[in-house]
RNA sequence: GCGGGCGUGGCGGAACGGUAGACGCAUCGGACUUAAAAUCCGCUGGCUUUUUAGCCGUGGGGGUUCAAAUCCCCCCGCCCGCACCA
């Protein structure tokens, strides 16, 4: 920890007292209460809510820091602002605590949001705490169990057996978007394969609303949008069927490219295809290869390293163009059964994994699209498939056409052959919400023996959790609880059995940001009228790791709602902004290789550093994301307990842009500190020789206060417009700019002194978003009985925020030979003639005369020799 | 493989196509001090005996332009997402 935190000479500013003081202020005054009035324009901004893991990590501190500046800033500059908080508090942590501590899930969770609700409190963050949620209450998640029955009765929620991805060391269905690189997004552990019975959402029916949606989010990052895109993976093409030879089945295929059909030499099938279950049965050696094909992986490693492989069912399909022309069916190992049909036809010539799959099995490969240029009865295929544009040769009805033209001729052939249709496909899949655990929402869903699935009546719920349950064995404490369960269905009255399973967390927070909108309804979700103001959320803030996951299942929930009738706005969050991580260098100790915590180590004589248990030396490693495994934590408790909430926010705020990675350094968030202390003592030494506040502008100013004024205007349209845009590194910049030119100016009379309370007051202003507490305080010093926390954004005089001179840069033949200063907007043959006569201008174009001169107004002279 | 992003001093980073390196961190020098800390002031991209100057310089190579970190093409490196998606 640096001095500068415990040193005591001289006046200091006393940031624990002054922070604590301005909070308190806030928190009697209400500083933050959001109250709808449609008579004014409104402000939602929305940071994501954290999980209550029991303390704030850095993270946090960014993105709560982020969120502020905007709130505050809106606040400032005149709209309703709603900037409320709560807990995402479902979710397994807490049964693994309860496992390990021995402590029951909700006393766990209770006492982790007492504490952080604690720190973030200590953060000065301007939420209206009166809105506070937790998703673990009751009277939250009963208002989800009741959306969950509307969506069952109108169709978007449906149980169904089906394959599910199976985390076994956190014992519990994963939907896909939780699965990374084949393991599972929590535990790293390699994900199974599981045949259940689950409940699910059907995102599905809104894939291409999804997707036509991502269009109007224009305050959306670009990456997030194209993420989305790219998962919900709108491919068009055409199913159709091939007569299976001798069976009185057919096989449905689908594909993009139904232009390469003369192409086809072979058809196949998925190992998880009914057709190759059902010819399993009767041969060992194909169900055997089956087995093999679901024992590998879907990691990287094991697709890009799997070879091609298939086996020949012996079955043939008739070509859907000639009823003489017959296929190989095949039971092939890169068929997904997940997406199309779950069979395809091999086109060797124009797809590389058909290339290599008909190079194998040594099928024919006939290229059925010409690359312009080629000579088509020379052009063959390698060992590359060709995938571009071209010409149909060998194609029969479709010779001569463009891929494109050929993909719509051939599609509409076999639609009028009645074999198949033009159809689209999607990548993205029914969301599984059925979680095997305890702590999370109960599915309100009863099982009757006679009635088969019934929904829990309205007037039986909630279906609340059964507090005593015991964690002592694997598997779900609900299932296992001993009376909870047993039931009578509602329809006809015999026992029957409770749902068992909890909703994914996830579900929870897909609708949180509407609850925010009137937190206390009892009887419903939300009210109508308060969503009707405050949705969309106007600008959400949070971690890109959501792109995929949170921030689609909640457009999705919204839409759903919307279909329903029950909101408006489609789209819950129409502006994002994803925020970078906080980093940090990693160190190990040098001789045992272990990780070492910043805390562990210091820095020697000569700037390397040690252990600061007994001066072992250290290797220093990469700046990486704080992680508890690498031990490169800083605990922001600490940091806001020696620095304060200001400091701390300043330097998560000044040293990358907010999209960007964060190194977290010592010298960082002491500069920080440094810059307080000195912007505190500044106007400490000079308030009482101003002018009292409210004095009205003097008639003159000295030409060097007008230069003071100008830099002053200048600052506050600068900043205001980086905050608008994000740019809080640039903001910060700007405002240290400004508080040196302060510095700098000595007063020499009344209207200098006037023109430097003008400039304090706007530093204070500008930086009250970023430091609320410091800004606070030095608002009172400067003699106002105002809260700044309640005052108008200032605004720039245009006239003072543009220079009346500009330095000119001027160039000979493109290079900077001089520069001038110039009336603002002088004209070209003013600047002209001035650059002319630059000493170094003259020397530069060695007597030669200027054939061009180019003037950009107030920029730039080049002269063309 | 497909898609997206990034590459600027010792470091984080600034630069509507128009004075490259704002602001900060670090280093170094100085003031204050018995001393240290804190604080304040100053230097700091590289090279050059034209030093109120010149040359070079934004991953590398080409190009467009009066003018390129910025636009275009090729290459190299790093990061992120998706991935046997028919």
């Amino acid at each position: 920890m640096s001095g500068a935190a415990t040193a005591a000479i001289g006046a200091r500013y006393a940031v624990k007292e002054t922070e604590a003081k301005w909070q308190a202020v806030w928190a009697a005054r209400n500083c933050f209460a959001a109250v709808a009035d449609p008579s004014k324009p409104k402000y939602y901004v929305l940071e994501m809510f954290p999980y209550p893991s029991g303390r704030i990590h850095m993270g946090h501190v960014r993105n709560y820091a982020i969120g502020d500046v905007i709130a505050r800033y809106k606040k400032a500059k005149g709209f309703n602002v709603l900037h409320p908080m709560g807990w995402d508090a479902f979710g397994l942590p807490a049964e693994n605590a309860a496992l390990e501590k021995k402590v029951h899930p909700a006393k766990w969770t209770r006492e982790n949001i007492a504490a952080m609700r604690e720190q973030l409190k200590s953060m000065g963050l301007s939420i209206d705490w009166s809105r506070e949620i937790a998703t673990c209450d009751v009277a939250y998640y009963r208002h989800e169990q009741k959306t969950f029955l509307d969506f069952y009765k109108a169709g978007l929620a449906y149980r169904k057996e089906s394959w599910v991805n199976w985390d076994p060391v956190d014992n519990t269905v994963l939907a896909n978007e939780q699965v990374i690189d084949g393991r599972g997004w929590r535990t790293g552990a390699l994900v199974e394969k599981r045949k259940l019975s689950q409940w699910f959402l059907k995102i599905t029916a809104f894939a291409d609303d999804l997707l036509e949606g991502l269009k109007t989010l224009d305050r959306w990052p670009e990456r997030v949008r194209i993420m989305q895109e790219n998962w919900i993976g709108k491919s068009s093409g055409a199913r159709f069927k091939f007569e299976i030879k001798g069976r009185g089945d057919k096989l449905e295929v689908f594909t993009t490219r139904p232009d390469t059909l003369f192409g086809a030499s072979f058809a196949a099938i998925s190992p998880n295809h009914p057709l190759a279950a059902e010819l399993a049965a009767n041969s060992t050696e194909l169900a055997e290869f089956i087995a093999e094909c679901n024992r590998v992986g879907t990691s990287e490693e094991a697709i890009e390293t799997q070879e091609k492989r298939g086996f020949d069912t012996g079955l043939k399909v008739v070509h859907p163009f000639d009823s003489t022309w017959e296929l190989p069916v095949y039971v092939a190992n890169f068929v997904l059964m997940e997406y199309g049909t779950g069979a395809i036809f091999g086109c060797p010539a124009h797809d590389q994994r058909d290339l290599d799959f008909a190079r194998k099995y040594a099928l024919p490969v006939t290229p059925v699209v010409i690359p312009e240029g080629e000579d088509p009865a020379a052009f063959a295929v390698g060992d590359e498939a060709y995938t571009g544009p071209g010409i149909l040769r060998n194609s029969r009805f479709l010779d001569g056409l463009e891929v494109e033209a050929a993909k719509a001729a051939a599609g509409a052939k076999l639609e009028e052959l009645g074999l198949g249709e033009r159809t689209t496909v999607y990548r993205l899949r029914d969301w599984g919400v059925s979680r095997q655990r305890y702590w999370g929402c109960p599915i309100p869903m009863i099982h009757c023996d006679d009635c088969g699935v019934v929904p829990v009546p309205d007037d039986q719920l909630p279906v609340t959790l059964p507090d005593d349950v015991t964690f002592d064995q694997p598997g779900n404490p609900i299932a296992r609880h001993p009376t909870w369960k047993h039931t009578t269905c509602p329809t006809c009255g015999k026992p029957a059995l409770r749902e068992t399973d909890t909703f994914d967390t996830f579900v929870e927070s897909s609708w949180y940001q509407m609850r925010f909108c009137s937190p206390h309804e009892t009887e419903v979700g939300f009210a109508r009228d308060a969503v009707d103001y405050w949705m969309p959320v106007d600008q959400y803030i949070g971690g890109i790791e959501h792109a995929v996951l949170h921030l689609l299942y909640a457009r999705f929930w919204t839409r759903a709602m919307a279909s329903l009738g029950k909101i408006a706005t489609p789209e819950p969050f129409a502006g994002l902004f994803t925020q970078g991580m906080v980093n940090h260098e990693t160190y190990k100790d040098a001789e045992s290789g272990a990780w070492l915590s910043p805390a562990d180590i210091v820095k020697a004589d000569g700037g390397s550093y040690v252990r600061i248990d007994g001066g072992g030396p250290v290797t220093v490693g990469r700046v990486e994301k704080m992680s508890k495994s690498k031990k490169n934590v800083v605990d922001p408790a600490n940091i806001i307990d020696a620095y304060g909430a200001d400091a701390s926010r300043l330097f998560m705020l000044s040293d990358s842009p907010p999209e960007r990675d964060l190194e977290w350094t010592e010298a960082g968030i002491d500069g920080a500190w440094r810059y307080i202390s000195r912007l505190w003592r500044a106007v400490g030494e000079l308030a009482d020789k101003l002018p009292a506040a409210g004095t009205p502008a003097p008639a003159a100013f000295s030409d060097k206060a007008t230069g003071l004024r100008r830099s002053v205007h200048k600052a506050v349209a600068g900043v205001s417009d980086d905050l608008e845009k994000f740019r809080f590194n640039k903001a910060v910049a700007r405002i240290r700019e400004l508080s040196n030119a302060l510095a700098d100016f000595k007063p020499a009379d009344d209207a200098d002194l006037w023109a430097l309370r003008e400039g304090f007051e706007a530093v204070v202003r500008l930086v009250s978003p970023m430091m609320p507490h410091l800004a606070e305080e030095l608002w009172s010093q400067l003699g106002h009985g105002t809260l700044l926390t309640e005052s108008a954004w200032p605004e720039a005089d245009a006239g003072l925020a543009r220079d009346d001179e500009a330095t000119v840069a001027v160039q000979v033949n493109g290079k900077l030979r001089a520069t001038i200063l110039l009336p603002r907007d002088a004209d070209q043959a003013t600047a002209q003639e001035i650059a002319l006569a630059e000493p170094n201008v003259v020397k530069a174009m060695e007597g030669k005369p200027a054939r061009k001169v180019i003037v950009i107004p107030n920029r730039v002279v080049n002269v063309v020799v």
